[in-house]
DNA sequence: ACCTGAACACCGTTCAAGT
DNA sequence: ACCTGAACACCGTTCAAGT
């Protein structure tokens, strides 16, 4: 209806993937570098950091590329595998809110404005450091014809869980991105696979998919900033639990309302706080799978 | 097992709600003023002030205070609650990233300073601002012990999605946030006693809890982004929707992995974006609710 | 081709001071 | 009791300049 010429600005920009700066430009270096489109950005298993209070990082970079021989042709000190690589150390060891281009930059030895020659924006570097580690969910074998659907899905759903709850910073990024970079995309192609095995109806799979891996987007969510908010007080779950819920008691009208709750948190049952959420967790995931078989049934 | 000596900080913060500043200080006012603890903060409707883009906003409250008469004894130009109101409006308006004390005081006609004799910190206003619109939430009626529990999950469940994309901002302060503000409670109560009328045995609620609304908040989250994206480009959400897809067909490897997606598209249904959605929302809460009733059948 | 320094227009928050 | 001005230690990004 409303023509293109009425509109206030031009079209936005998407994504990385589809309007950014490219990801190599032609150089004149004779070491055959890796970083062709699509590079998943070092796919280490990143062995939650996020319990350690990043202890030496600040310098860790930064000596690398401290001394620069002047003279000899030297290669770029930056490309964007390191700067992902970097910046996915640097918001899983400070979380997002310190995570800025000039601290990314101290941290790899660098001016704030190199990483302008290599980046459009700080959006779009963020929207690379997502993409990388979407790299490090386990995807289930999908030739597998025998295998059953449930497994797989279950597989997905702990597989994007744990992604969110290591990676705090991811969940708000998801949000805010189209989420089409390589990684993500094999991520999404996986779920719909699976979803196509379950015997739904094509009409209704789109709205599976979502009940499925909305839910475990929310639990992942809120499960990680928690984490991320025990790591920060160096206190455990179930300690960080229990300042909460005395901070609570203190509060008369606040008591009286969360009585409730915790009878139900009695109920049930289970001693640590971990404990509790990995029940919840499965019971919400059997009772998807139970929603979804017995929409199949429906038609 | 840690004792409290070898803890690094001391306890954190957790809530305005706990340990904040006083909702209201002792004052010397003769006008019985209405913000004891718990005042919802005006739970005008806000009809979707998203979908302008804040015209004249910039000057609207600021003449109130402009002229200050000297001598009489003033009564203060702000208060807790006035201050919330135009946090959410300015949060609506304009989005999250462009929110800021000064720009807030700007719209209240004071300096950023004032601010603070009222919260402690920025996220104590964000804490205050959400517990707002959670007032928003339509609660159904709980004492009519003969409606169907169906029909108020799904009441609880649209209004909490409403709530989402009406106000985009909410989504990552409810991950970042204890919520145990008294609108919060409200709605996590209303949630409970829902779910307490399924039949469910009392070890599954949270997790039956979990799934509907950790679902219907990753579906919001998304949703509102998307809208939000629309509205800041000035175009409708068909035309943003094919514009992205314009993008990516542009980009033979992108569009390539796209193919399936947009199968399923097809097989979904509908004309507009919007309907899609709808569907696959409705479809979501089926299951969720068919899922409940297969699971109160196994124990 | 790649990187820097200086500058712009912002932040949240503290602190001492005003009325 | 309530509000301000100046200051501190930050931001993302642009632009002209260096090598």
């Amino acid at each position: 209806m409303a023509s293109e010429a009425d509109s206030p600005k031009r079209p936005p920009r998407t994504s990385v993937w589809l309007e950014g700066k490219p990801a190599t430009r032609p150089r004149r270096t004779d070491r055959g570098e890796r970083g062709e489109r699509g590079g998943l950005a070092d796919p280490t298993p990143t062995p939650t950091s996020a319990s350690t209070p990043a202890p030496a990082l600040t310098t860790g970079e930064a000596a690398k590329g401290a001394t620069p021989k002047a003279g000899a042709e030297q290669p770029p000190l930056l490309d964007r595998d390191r700067i992902t690589t970097v910046s996915v150390r640097l918001l899983d060891a400070e979380g997002s809110a310190k995570f800025s281009m000039r601290r990314l930059a101290a941290e790899l030895g660098v001016t704030a404005m190199s990483l302008y020659w290599y980046v459009d924006t700080k959006d779009d570097l963020l929207e690379l450091a997502l993409d990388a580690v979407f790299g490090e969910v386990r995807v289930p074998e999908l030739t597998d014809e025998t295998a059953d659907w449930r497994d797989q899905l279950r597989e997905l759903a702990v597989s994007y869980r744990s992604l969110l709850v290591r990676h705090p910073w991811v969940s708000p990024l998801i949000g805010k991105y189209l989420n089409i970079g390589p990684s993500s995309r094999a991520f999404s192609s996986a779920v719909l696979a699976v979803m196509g095995r379950t015997g739904l109806a094509p009409h209704g799979r789109m709205g599976a998919v979502s009940a499925v891996f909305q839910f475990v987007y929310g639990f992942g969510t809120i499960e990680g900033h928690f984490v991320q908010r025990c790591v920060e007080a160096g206190l455990t779950q179930d300690e960080y639990h229990r300042h909460a819920m005395g901070s609570i008691h203190e509060q008369p009208d606040v008591k009286r309302a969360f009585e409730n709750a915790e009878e139900l948190m009695e109920a049930r049952g289970g001693e640590t706080v971990e404990e509790m959420r990995e029940r919840d967790f499965t019971f919400a995931l059997d009772l998807m799978i139970a929603g979804i078989e017995a929409m199949r049934e429906r038609g």
